[in-house]
DNA sequence: TTTCGATATATATTTAAATACATAACGCTG
DNA sequence: CAGCGTTATGTATTTAAATATATATCGAAA
């Protein structure tokens, strides 16, 4: 069964800063209010993830994670309310992506 | 500046076999006449351009581009009619996602 | 039957990415 | 002020991808 997929993402002077990646990053860090955790649910190292929350905010305009460490809990990551917006409007573009794949499912010889 | 950027691609049980290389490289093969000759110009290793074409030709019905060693030529490489109406295919996919996104920029806050 | 330019294919090397590992820093709390 | 859990960051190891290198193969044509 051939499948038809896409991927789309942000760059800015030819670094990618925001994909599927990170927007998944982000809500999972939402649901754990943890870096660590959230990497560890995505099996990918805490490394990758720290990075790509620096490159997160890094590009964008304002923060979207603010790592704190130390305290009562040894620490946490905090999703702003800009990365939710992020996350929406991402989101929405991948479903208006998807339509236009869907309808055109229907007519493309190669997927048969 | 910011930009937003998308790639699709075909895929059957989990393997690519057709996406912006593939499209690309079926054009160039069309305009040398030589799988070599194209890999070239697409900065691409000879090796990695042929296991292209196998992987292209082994998961599409038809054959798209044939192969021929030998000769007063030494060979060449032929590009069907099929895979050429898949170019004319993905590409206008292409555009068509490309429209949605050029619509969505317009109100997008995270490109701004 | 030799030459030629292209395809065919295996192996080795290089490069890049991801992961693993180790350790420090932090700040609340008992 | 020691313990805890998390973030912070460098280094080493592993893994995977891409490239480089070498050699064989093919078939028309001179």
């Amino acid at each position: 069964m051939k499948t038809l997929k896409f991927k789309c993402w942000v760059e800015e002077e030819g670094e990618k800063f925001y994909g599927p990646g990170p927007n998944e990053l982000i809500k999972q860090i939402q649901q754990e209010g943890s870096l660590s955790k959230a990497a560890a649910k995505m099996n990918m190292s805490y490394k990758k993830a720290w990075e790509m929350v620096q490159r997160m905010n890094q590009y964008s305009e304002k923060p979207l994670i603010i790592l704190k460490k130390g305290g009562s809990h040894g620490g946490g990551a905090e999703v702003t309310k800009d990365a939710l917006e992020l996350v929406a409007e991402y989101q929405n573009l991948q479903l208006q992506i998807e339509e236009v794949l869907n309808q055109q499912k229907k007519h493309l010889k190669f997927l048969k």
